[in-house]
DNA sequence: CGCCGCACGATTAGTCGTGCGGCGGTGCACTAAT
């Protein structure tokens, strides 16, 4: 399901470059042939079109800025949201015999940050953060050296991160247009119809080739559990757990619900279970993130900061303990089961409650109107410049109460008014800015709502949502169709045949019963 | 919204209830003083 659309039809001269390409492909990286898409991407770029590519994960996306890298002559510049995932690609190359890859981040020593930079030349690959590829020493660096390529990994990113966590995000475009606007390839997995709009609208790239492959994971089984309060709701995790093939993970909005739920899943069912979070020791995460890889866990217990880069094939279990604020989020999660293309099941919980705190999450992104009254004031009496001093403005939003996300978001809003604007137009257009991205955000989450109180095929439903159609239904389509999830049960639970359902339930409420 | 932690007061010396306020998720880079 290639959309050929917006490709170019140059033809002809990229003959040659594709055969080298495919030359590329089998010396260095020892595949036999291209799988659905990366030809086209890969040919695009090679006749310096700008892509936008939507490819499943897992779907070899790396490869396709990887082998231009060994065609197009100059550096292919690589943002990447997370260093974890810069090491691991850096590494990957690496093990393929490649030695003129760099990754910059703050996690190198800044003799090492300025020794990269004096060399970029005499480099093939380099991975930056947005945030390290707005200073000035670095995009200074860039326009010395020849920049071939300039990739977006993980573009969703920039919709879903660059409007308040992450601002950065949102400046990729005139940065690539300081390094004399080098071809350009946002890359991701998922991407409803408003982030496919915001990658295109902050990247420029309105004459790009569009290569979408759709979103729908058909062995991946969709189903919704309503309950009635939150320790039903556990029951049915921990019935869940005990019946369904794992290895699983078990997405959860807070930090310590993580510690609680895997506590409880290793007491109640003796299985191998982590937790996962923002808030741990990157060490400590590295460490559960491999246990996990390697299978000497059967679940994992995380917040929404485990996920992104994971490649691990054989996931059969993604539930959600509480959901995410919008569709896209929920899918890129799923997405990370069954990558082996076997049987996968992905189970949202749901209880009334739950609906609370996608909402203060949303709300917690943005400053108060007493703050940037306060904000507007520091400005207008000089003594603070948000421009000159983002940090110690950032800083300073934060000793008055703001959290981080907001206090970002306001410093950023704050750089961008236009010189001279009166104190009153600035709170204005601040307060509109704050006021259009709550109407956005709030809009997902209704569709994040409608869809778990859907009727209709959940697959039907979820798909329309990224503007595709669903053409063929799986046998294990979702709950709406009628799946059960005796389907999916383990070994064990498959040897004891129908009442095992029943059996399960009556044990667990046995033991959570007895517990207090 | 609902939970958690903290301060506080009543009670009589360590505990216990109440009430209030803040927090809740994702990560880059950097700052400052040592």
């Amino acid at each position: 399901m290639v959309d050929r659309n917006k490709m170019k039809k140059d033809g002809g001269s990229s003959d040659d470059a594709m055969i080298r390409a495919e030359a590329v492909l089998r010396s260095r990286f020892h595949y036999p042939s291209f799988r659905e898409g990366q030809k086209e991407i890969i040919s695009s770029l090679l006749q310096g079109s700008d892509v936008f590519a939507m490819l499943p994960t897992g779907g070899g996306k790396s490869l396709c800025y990887e082998i231009p890298g060994y065609i197009l002559d100059g550096l292919v510049v690589i943002v990447s949201p997370l260093i974890s995932l810069m090491e691991d690609q850096t590494h990957a190359l690496r093990e393929i015999g490649e030695t003129r890859v760099r990754a910059l981040n703050s996690m190198v020593h800044p003799q090492e940050q300025k020794r990269i930079l004096g060399q970029l030349g005499s480099l093939r690959f380099l991975y930056l953060s947005p945030e390290m590829l707005r200073r000035p020493r670095v995009i200074d660096a860039l326009t010395r050296v020849s920049v071939a390529l300039f990739v977006i990994d993980e573009a969703h990113c920039v919709s879903q991160w660059g409007h308040e966590f992450r601002p950065d995000y949102l400046h990729l475009a005139g940065i690539r247009e300081q390094l004399n606007h080098p071809v350009c390839l946002a890359l991701t997995a998922t991407a409803d119809q408003r982030v496919k709009e915001d990658i295109l609208h902050y990247l420029h790239l309105k004459d790009a080739c569009h290569i979408m492959m759709g979103v729908d994971r058909p062995n991946i089984a969709m189903s919704v559990i309503e309950t009635e309060n939150v320790p039903e709701k556990t029951k049915e995790l921990l019935g869940l757990l005990h019946t369904v093939r794992l290895p699983g993970i078990v997405y959860c909005s807070g930090r310590v619900l993580t510690m609680q739920l895997a506590d409880l899943i290793g007491a109640k069912l003796h299985l191998r279970t982590a937790y996962y979070h923002g808030g741990m020791y990157p060490e400590d995460r590295r460490k559960i993130q491999n246990q996990f890889l390697e299978g000497s866990l059967d679940v994992l217990c995380c917040t929404s900061a485990f996920g992104m880069g994971i490649n691990k094939p054989d996931i059969r279990l993604v539930v959600h303990y509480q959901y995410p604020a919008n569709l896209n989020a929920y899918l890129q999660e799923i997405g990370r089961a069954a990558r082996d293309g076997g049987p996968g099941l992905a189970v949202l919980l749901h209880a009334p409650e739950d609906d609370l705190l996608p909402v203060s999450l949303i709300e917690a992104n943005y400053p108060s109107e007493p703050l940037m009254r306060l904000a507007l004031g520091w400005i207008s009496r000089g003594l603070l410049d948000p421009g000159k001093q983002p940090n110690a403005f950032r800083g300073a939003l934060m000793q008055s109460g703001a959290g981080e996300t907001a206090a970002r978001f306001l410093t950023d809003q704050l750089q961008e008014l236009p010189p001279g604007i009166s104190a009153t137009a600035a709170l204005q257009k601040v307060l509109r800015a704050v006021h259009e991205r709550k109407q956005t955000q709030f809009g997902d989450l209704e569709h994040m709502k409608a869809w778990i109180h859907t009727k209709r095929c959940r697959r039907e439903a979820c798909l329309e949502f990224f503007d595709e159609k669903l053409t063929r239904k799986p046998a294990h389509c979702c709950d709406r169709c009628g799946i059960s999830i005796s389907d999916f049960a383990n070994e064990r639970q498959t040897n004891r045949k129908s009442h095992v359902a029943f059996d399960w339930r009556r044990r667990l409420t046995a033991l959570l019963l007895t517990e207090k």
